[in-house]
DNA sequence: TTATAATATTAGAAAATGCTAATATGGTTA
DNA sequence: TAACCATATTAGCATTTTCTAATATTATAA
């Protein structure tokens, strides 16, 4: 059985993951690379709490970055944040069918 | 595309994962039902944090509950949990194997 | 070189989360 | 009923996270 220090670790992705604004930019980069420039106007935060965004993100080793010149290119390195979102998204609809079906009964 | 309300969703599932306790009780329960004064001698918790966690886990319908007596019996509502859990452990040992190959080489 | 553009970093305030200790509730047993 | 389990709830403090505003850094262009 995995220890008490990786389901630290496993808390740590987790919580990068447990953030609208954050989860927001790994489906921005659904599309693949994406500079800051390109990912700053669809989302409704400031320029520096973007970076921090970013940053976090960065350091649970969900996504990677490279320098272009004066623009730094960001990308989703591990995918499976995909799924993971995904499954995430299910268990919300299951919870939501379970509900209507309580309120139409 | 999923809408914002959406992220906030998905954001509250992830959170309430992203809690090495809260972790450890899912990872109890892969056994089946378990009532609270099973769940608390394993966990280095007071008892009414650990409450806590469980109402946590409960209101995010990851877990539920039913009564026997004055127990409570909890178990894992959503098995998508544990294909989360395992996505999140499988990031991580990407990462390790990539530190370990940086740093032998 | 100076100005400008793109991004990161920092400090500190505000908000959210987590914990403890005390108390409440609900069911059981003597 | 009274005492006792098992669990939940509450209040308040401690810690962590988030955000903003200001500043720093680095690369390019004028």
């Amino acid at each position: 059985m995995m220890s008490n220090m990786a389901n630290q670790l496993v808390s740590n992705v987790f919580k990068a993951l447990a953030h609208p604004t954050r989860l927001k930019i790994i489906k921005l980069l659904i599309v693949g690379e994406l500079c800051v420039c390109d990912i700053l106007p669809n989302l409704d935060s400031e320029q520096s709490n973007t970076s921090q965004h970013l940053t976090i993100l960065k350091n649970q080793g969900i996504v990677e970055s490279r320098k272009d010149g004066a623009k730094v290119i960001y990308s989703v390195k591990n995918k499976e944040v995909y799924d993971m979102i995904a499954l995430a998204e299910s268990l919300i609809l299951k919870q939501m069918e379970e509900t209507k079906s309580q309120l139409t009964r």
